[in-house]
DNA sequence: GAAAAATCGAGAATTTTTTAACAATATTTT
DNA sequence: AAAATATTGTTAAAAAATTCTCGATTTTTC
């Protein structure tokens, strides 16, 4: 499937938002699209659009430009969308339940299994299918279930300890929402959602901008 | 305060995670600093540590390092963390009700005045002193008080609408959780945290590691 | 107190990423 | 069916980002 070549993580980032755009086009019945038009509705240049994409294959058709659907697919294989991933959630708490409540991750099969959490009152709650489980008992799931990725809501401060745990059990894939950089093997990647850096950027650019309309 | 020339993107990204590590630094009574060291902690290359900041200015001393605390401040006053900033925050849903009881932004001033959702389920609770209002008085609401950052929490579906709302009532600063990249006027600073894009990217590096594995 | 080691800041060199150019090919028009 | 138009894939050029190098300066060692 496509080049050997190392794909760089900016051109891997765009890729969801390509088939973002794709999947809306879809529902409304468009079929075919240009370079140009994607280009309009992302942002993204025609030329690094298609850049993008031949790093993987050609897709499209010279003359005539992509097919909607069929480049969603493909996206959507080169992202693994197209399998099916079983999900732990490891805090119960804010946001460990909010991601847990949420359902809009449908565009693929995700699947939440189960969260777990050391606060008793959590323990045995139910969220959507998924029961609360007593984190004390997160190693013996592990051993019996097979899980792709692990969500960490845990405070940051017992962060790193939750995620050698996984590890230890054989998590390969980690969603980290606690704001420090976790220290792991090479073999684990380690996706992080760090809101305060968001909002550290957000703050500057909002200043920037202030006071460049003085 | 440093040069006129335009700061990439990437460089305001990493700021806040030097922030992060010297005020991790501080706190432990650590007081001097190399950008050697540095690296070292938060695995960007000490000269680029160095040519980041030599973009603001010099805050080391050649043979020396540099001073943890006033490096921590004036990191801190590029990105304005030193000022105080108003927030609202329009749907109070699981993830709305998640940011407005996080109190871990404690590293800058920031304050949830109030929350703004339609469910009259909603209207009038409060969440950490900040009471949840019906979304048809924010216009009053934001005509009165000032407030610099707004964030979106509604369904994707009235994003839009939304942000085209509390730009006509003065906001110049959106946090946007909806997946869906919000069409603004060039003076509208937008932060997207879309969590869909990021699960997709760890999605595609996990699969990448398990063939790699194989 | 002189020599050695450490370190920053600045500019140069290198690498990576993005944009531009264009030949090849398909569609549409006349 | 020929000409005009549209559009991709690919290669080349340009721009941007990162790394390297080194002189200047400070601290540490002997
Ligand atoms: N809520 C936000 O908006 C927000 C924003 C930015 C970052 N974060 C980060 O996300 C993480 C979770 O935030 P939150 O607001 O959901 O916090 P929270 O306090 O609501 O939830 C944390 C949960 O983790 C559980 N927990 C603690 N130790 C545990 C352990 N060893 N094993 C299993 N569970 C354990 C607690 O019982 C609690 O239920 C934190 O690291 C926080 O810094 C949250
Ligand atoms: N929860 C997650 O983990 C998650 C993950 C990724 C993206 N998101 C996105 O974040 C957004 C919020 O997600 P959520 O899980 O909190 O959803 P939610 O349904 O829990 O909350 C949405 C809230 O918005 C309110 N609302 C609807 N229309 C409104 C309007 N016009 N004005 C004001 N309020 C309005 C609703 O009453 C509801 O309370 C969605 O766009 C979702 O796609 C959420």
């Amino acid at each position: 499937m496509g080049k050997n070549e190392k794909i760089s993580p900016a051109v891997i980032r765009r890729l969801p938002k390509y088939y973002r755009y794709l999947g809306e086009l879809s529902k409304v019945g468009v079929n075919k699209i240009s370079s140009r038009e994607l280009s309009d509705m992302t942002g993204f240049s025609a030329s690094q659009i298609r850049q993008d994409l031949n790093n993987f294959g050609g897709f499209g058709q010279q003359g005539f430009g992509y097919d909607v659907e069929n480049l969603r697919n493909e996206i959507g294989k080169i992202l693994g969308l197209d399998k099916k991933y079983k999900i732990i959630i490891v805090g119960a708490g804010n946001i460990g339940q909010a991601i847990a409540n949420y359902t809009g991750f449908y565009e693929a099969d995700y699947e939440v299994v189960a969260l777990f959490d050391k606060n008793p009152k959590l323990i045995g709650l139910s969220i959507r299918n998924a029961l609360i489980m007593d984190s004390d008992d997160l190693e013996d799931f592990l051993e019996k279930e097979h899980i792709d990725i692990a969500v960490i809501c845990t405070p940051k401060s017992v962060c790193q300890q939750v995620a050698e745990q996984l590890v230890r059990c054989g998590i390969r894939a980690i969603w980290n929402f606690a704001p420090k950089d976790l220290k792991m093997p090479e073999e684990v990647y380690v996706e992080n959602v760090h809101l305060n850096e968001s909002l550290f950027s957000l703050t500057y650019y909002y200043n920037k901008m202030k006071k460049e309309s003085e």
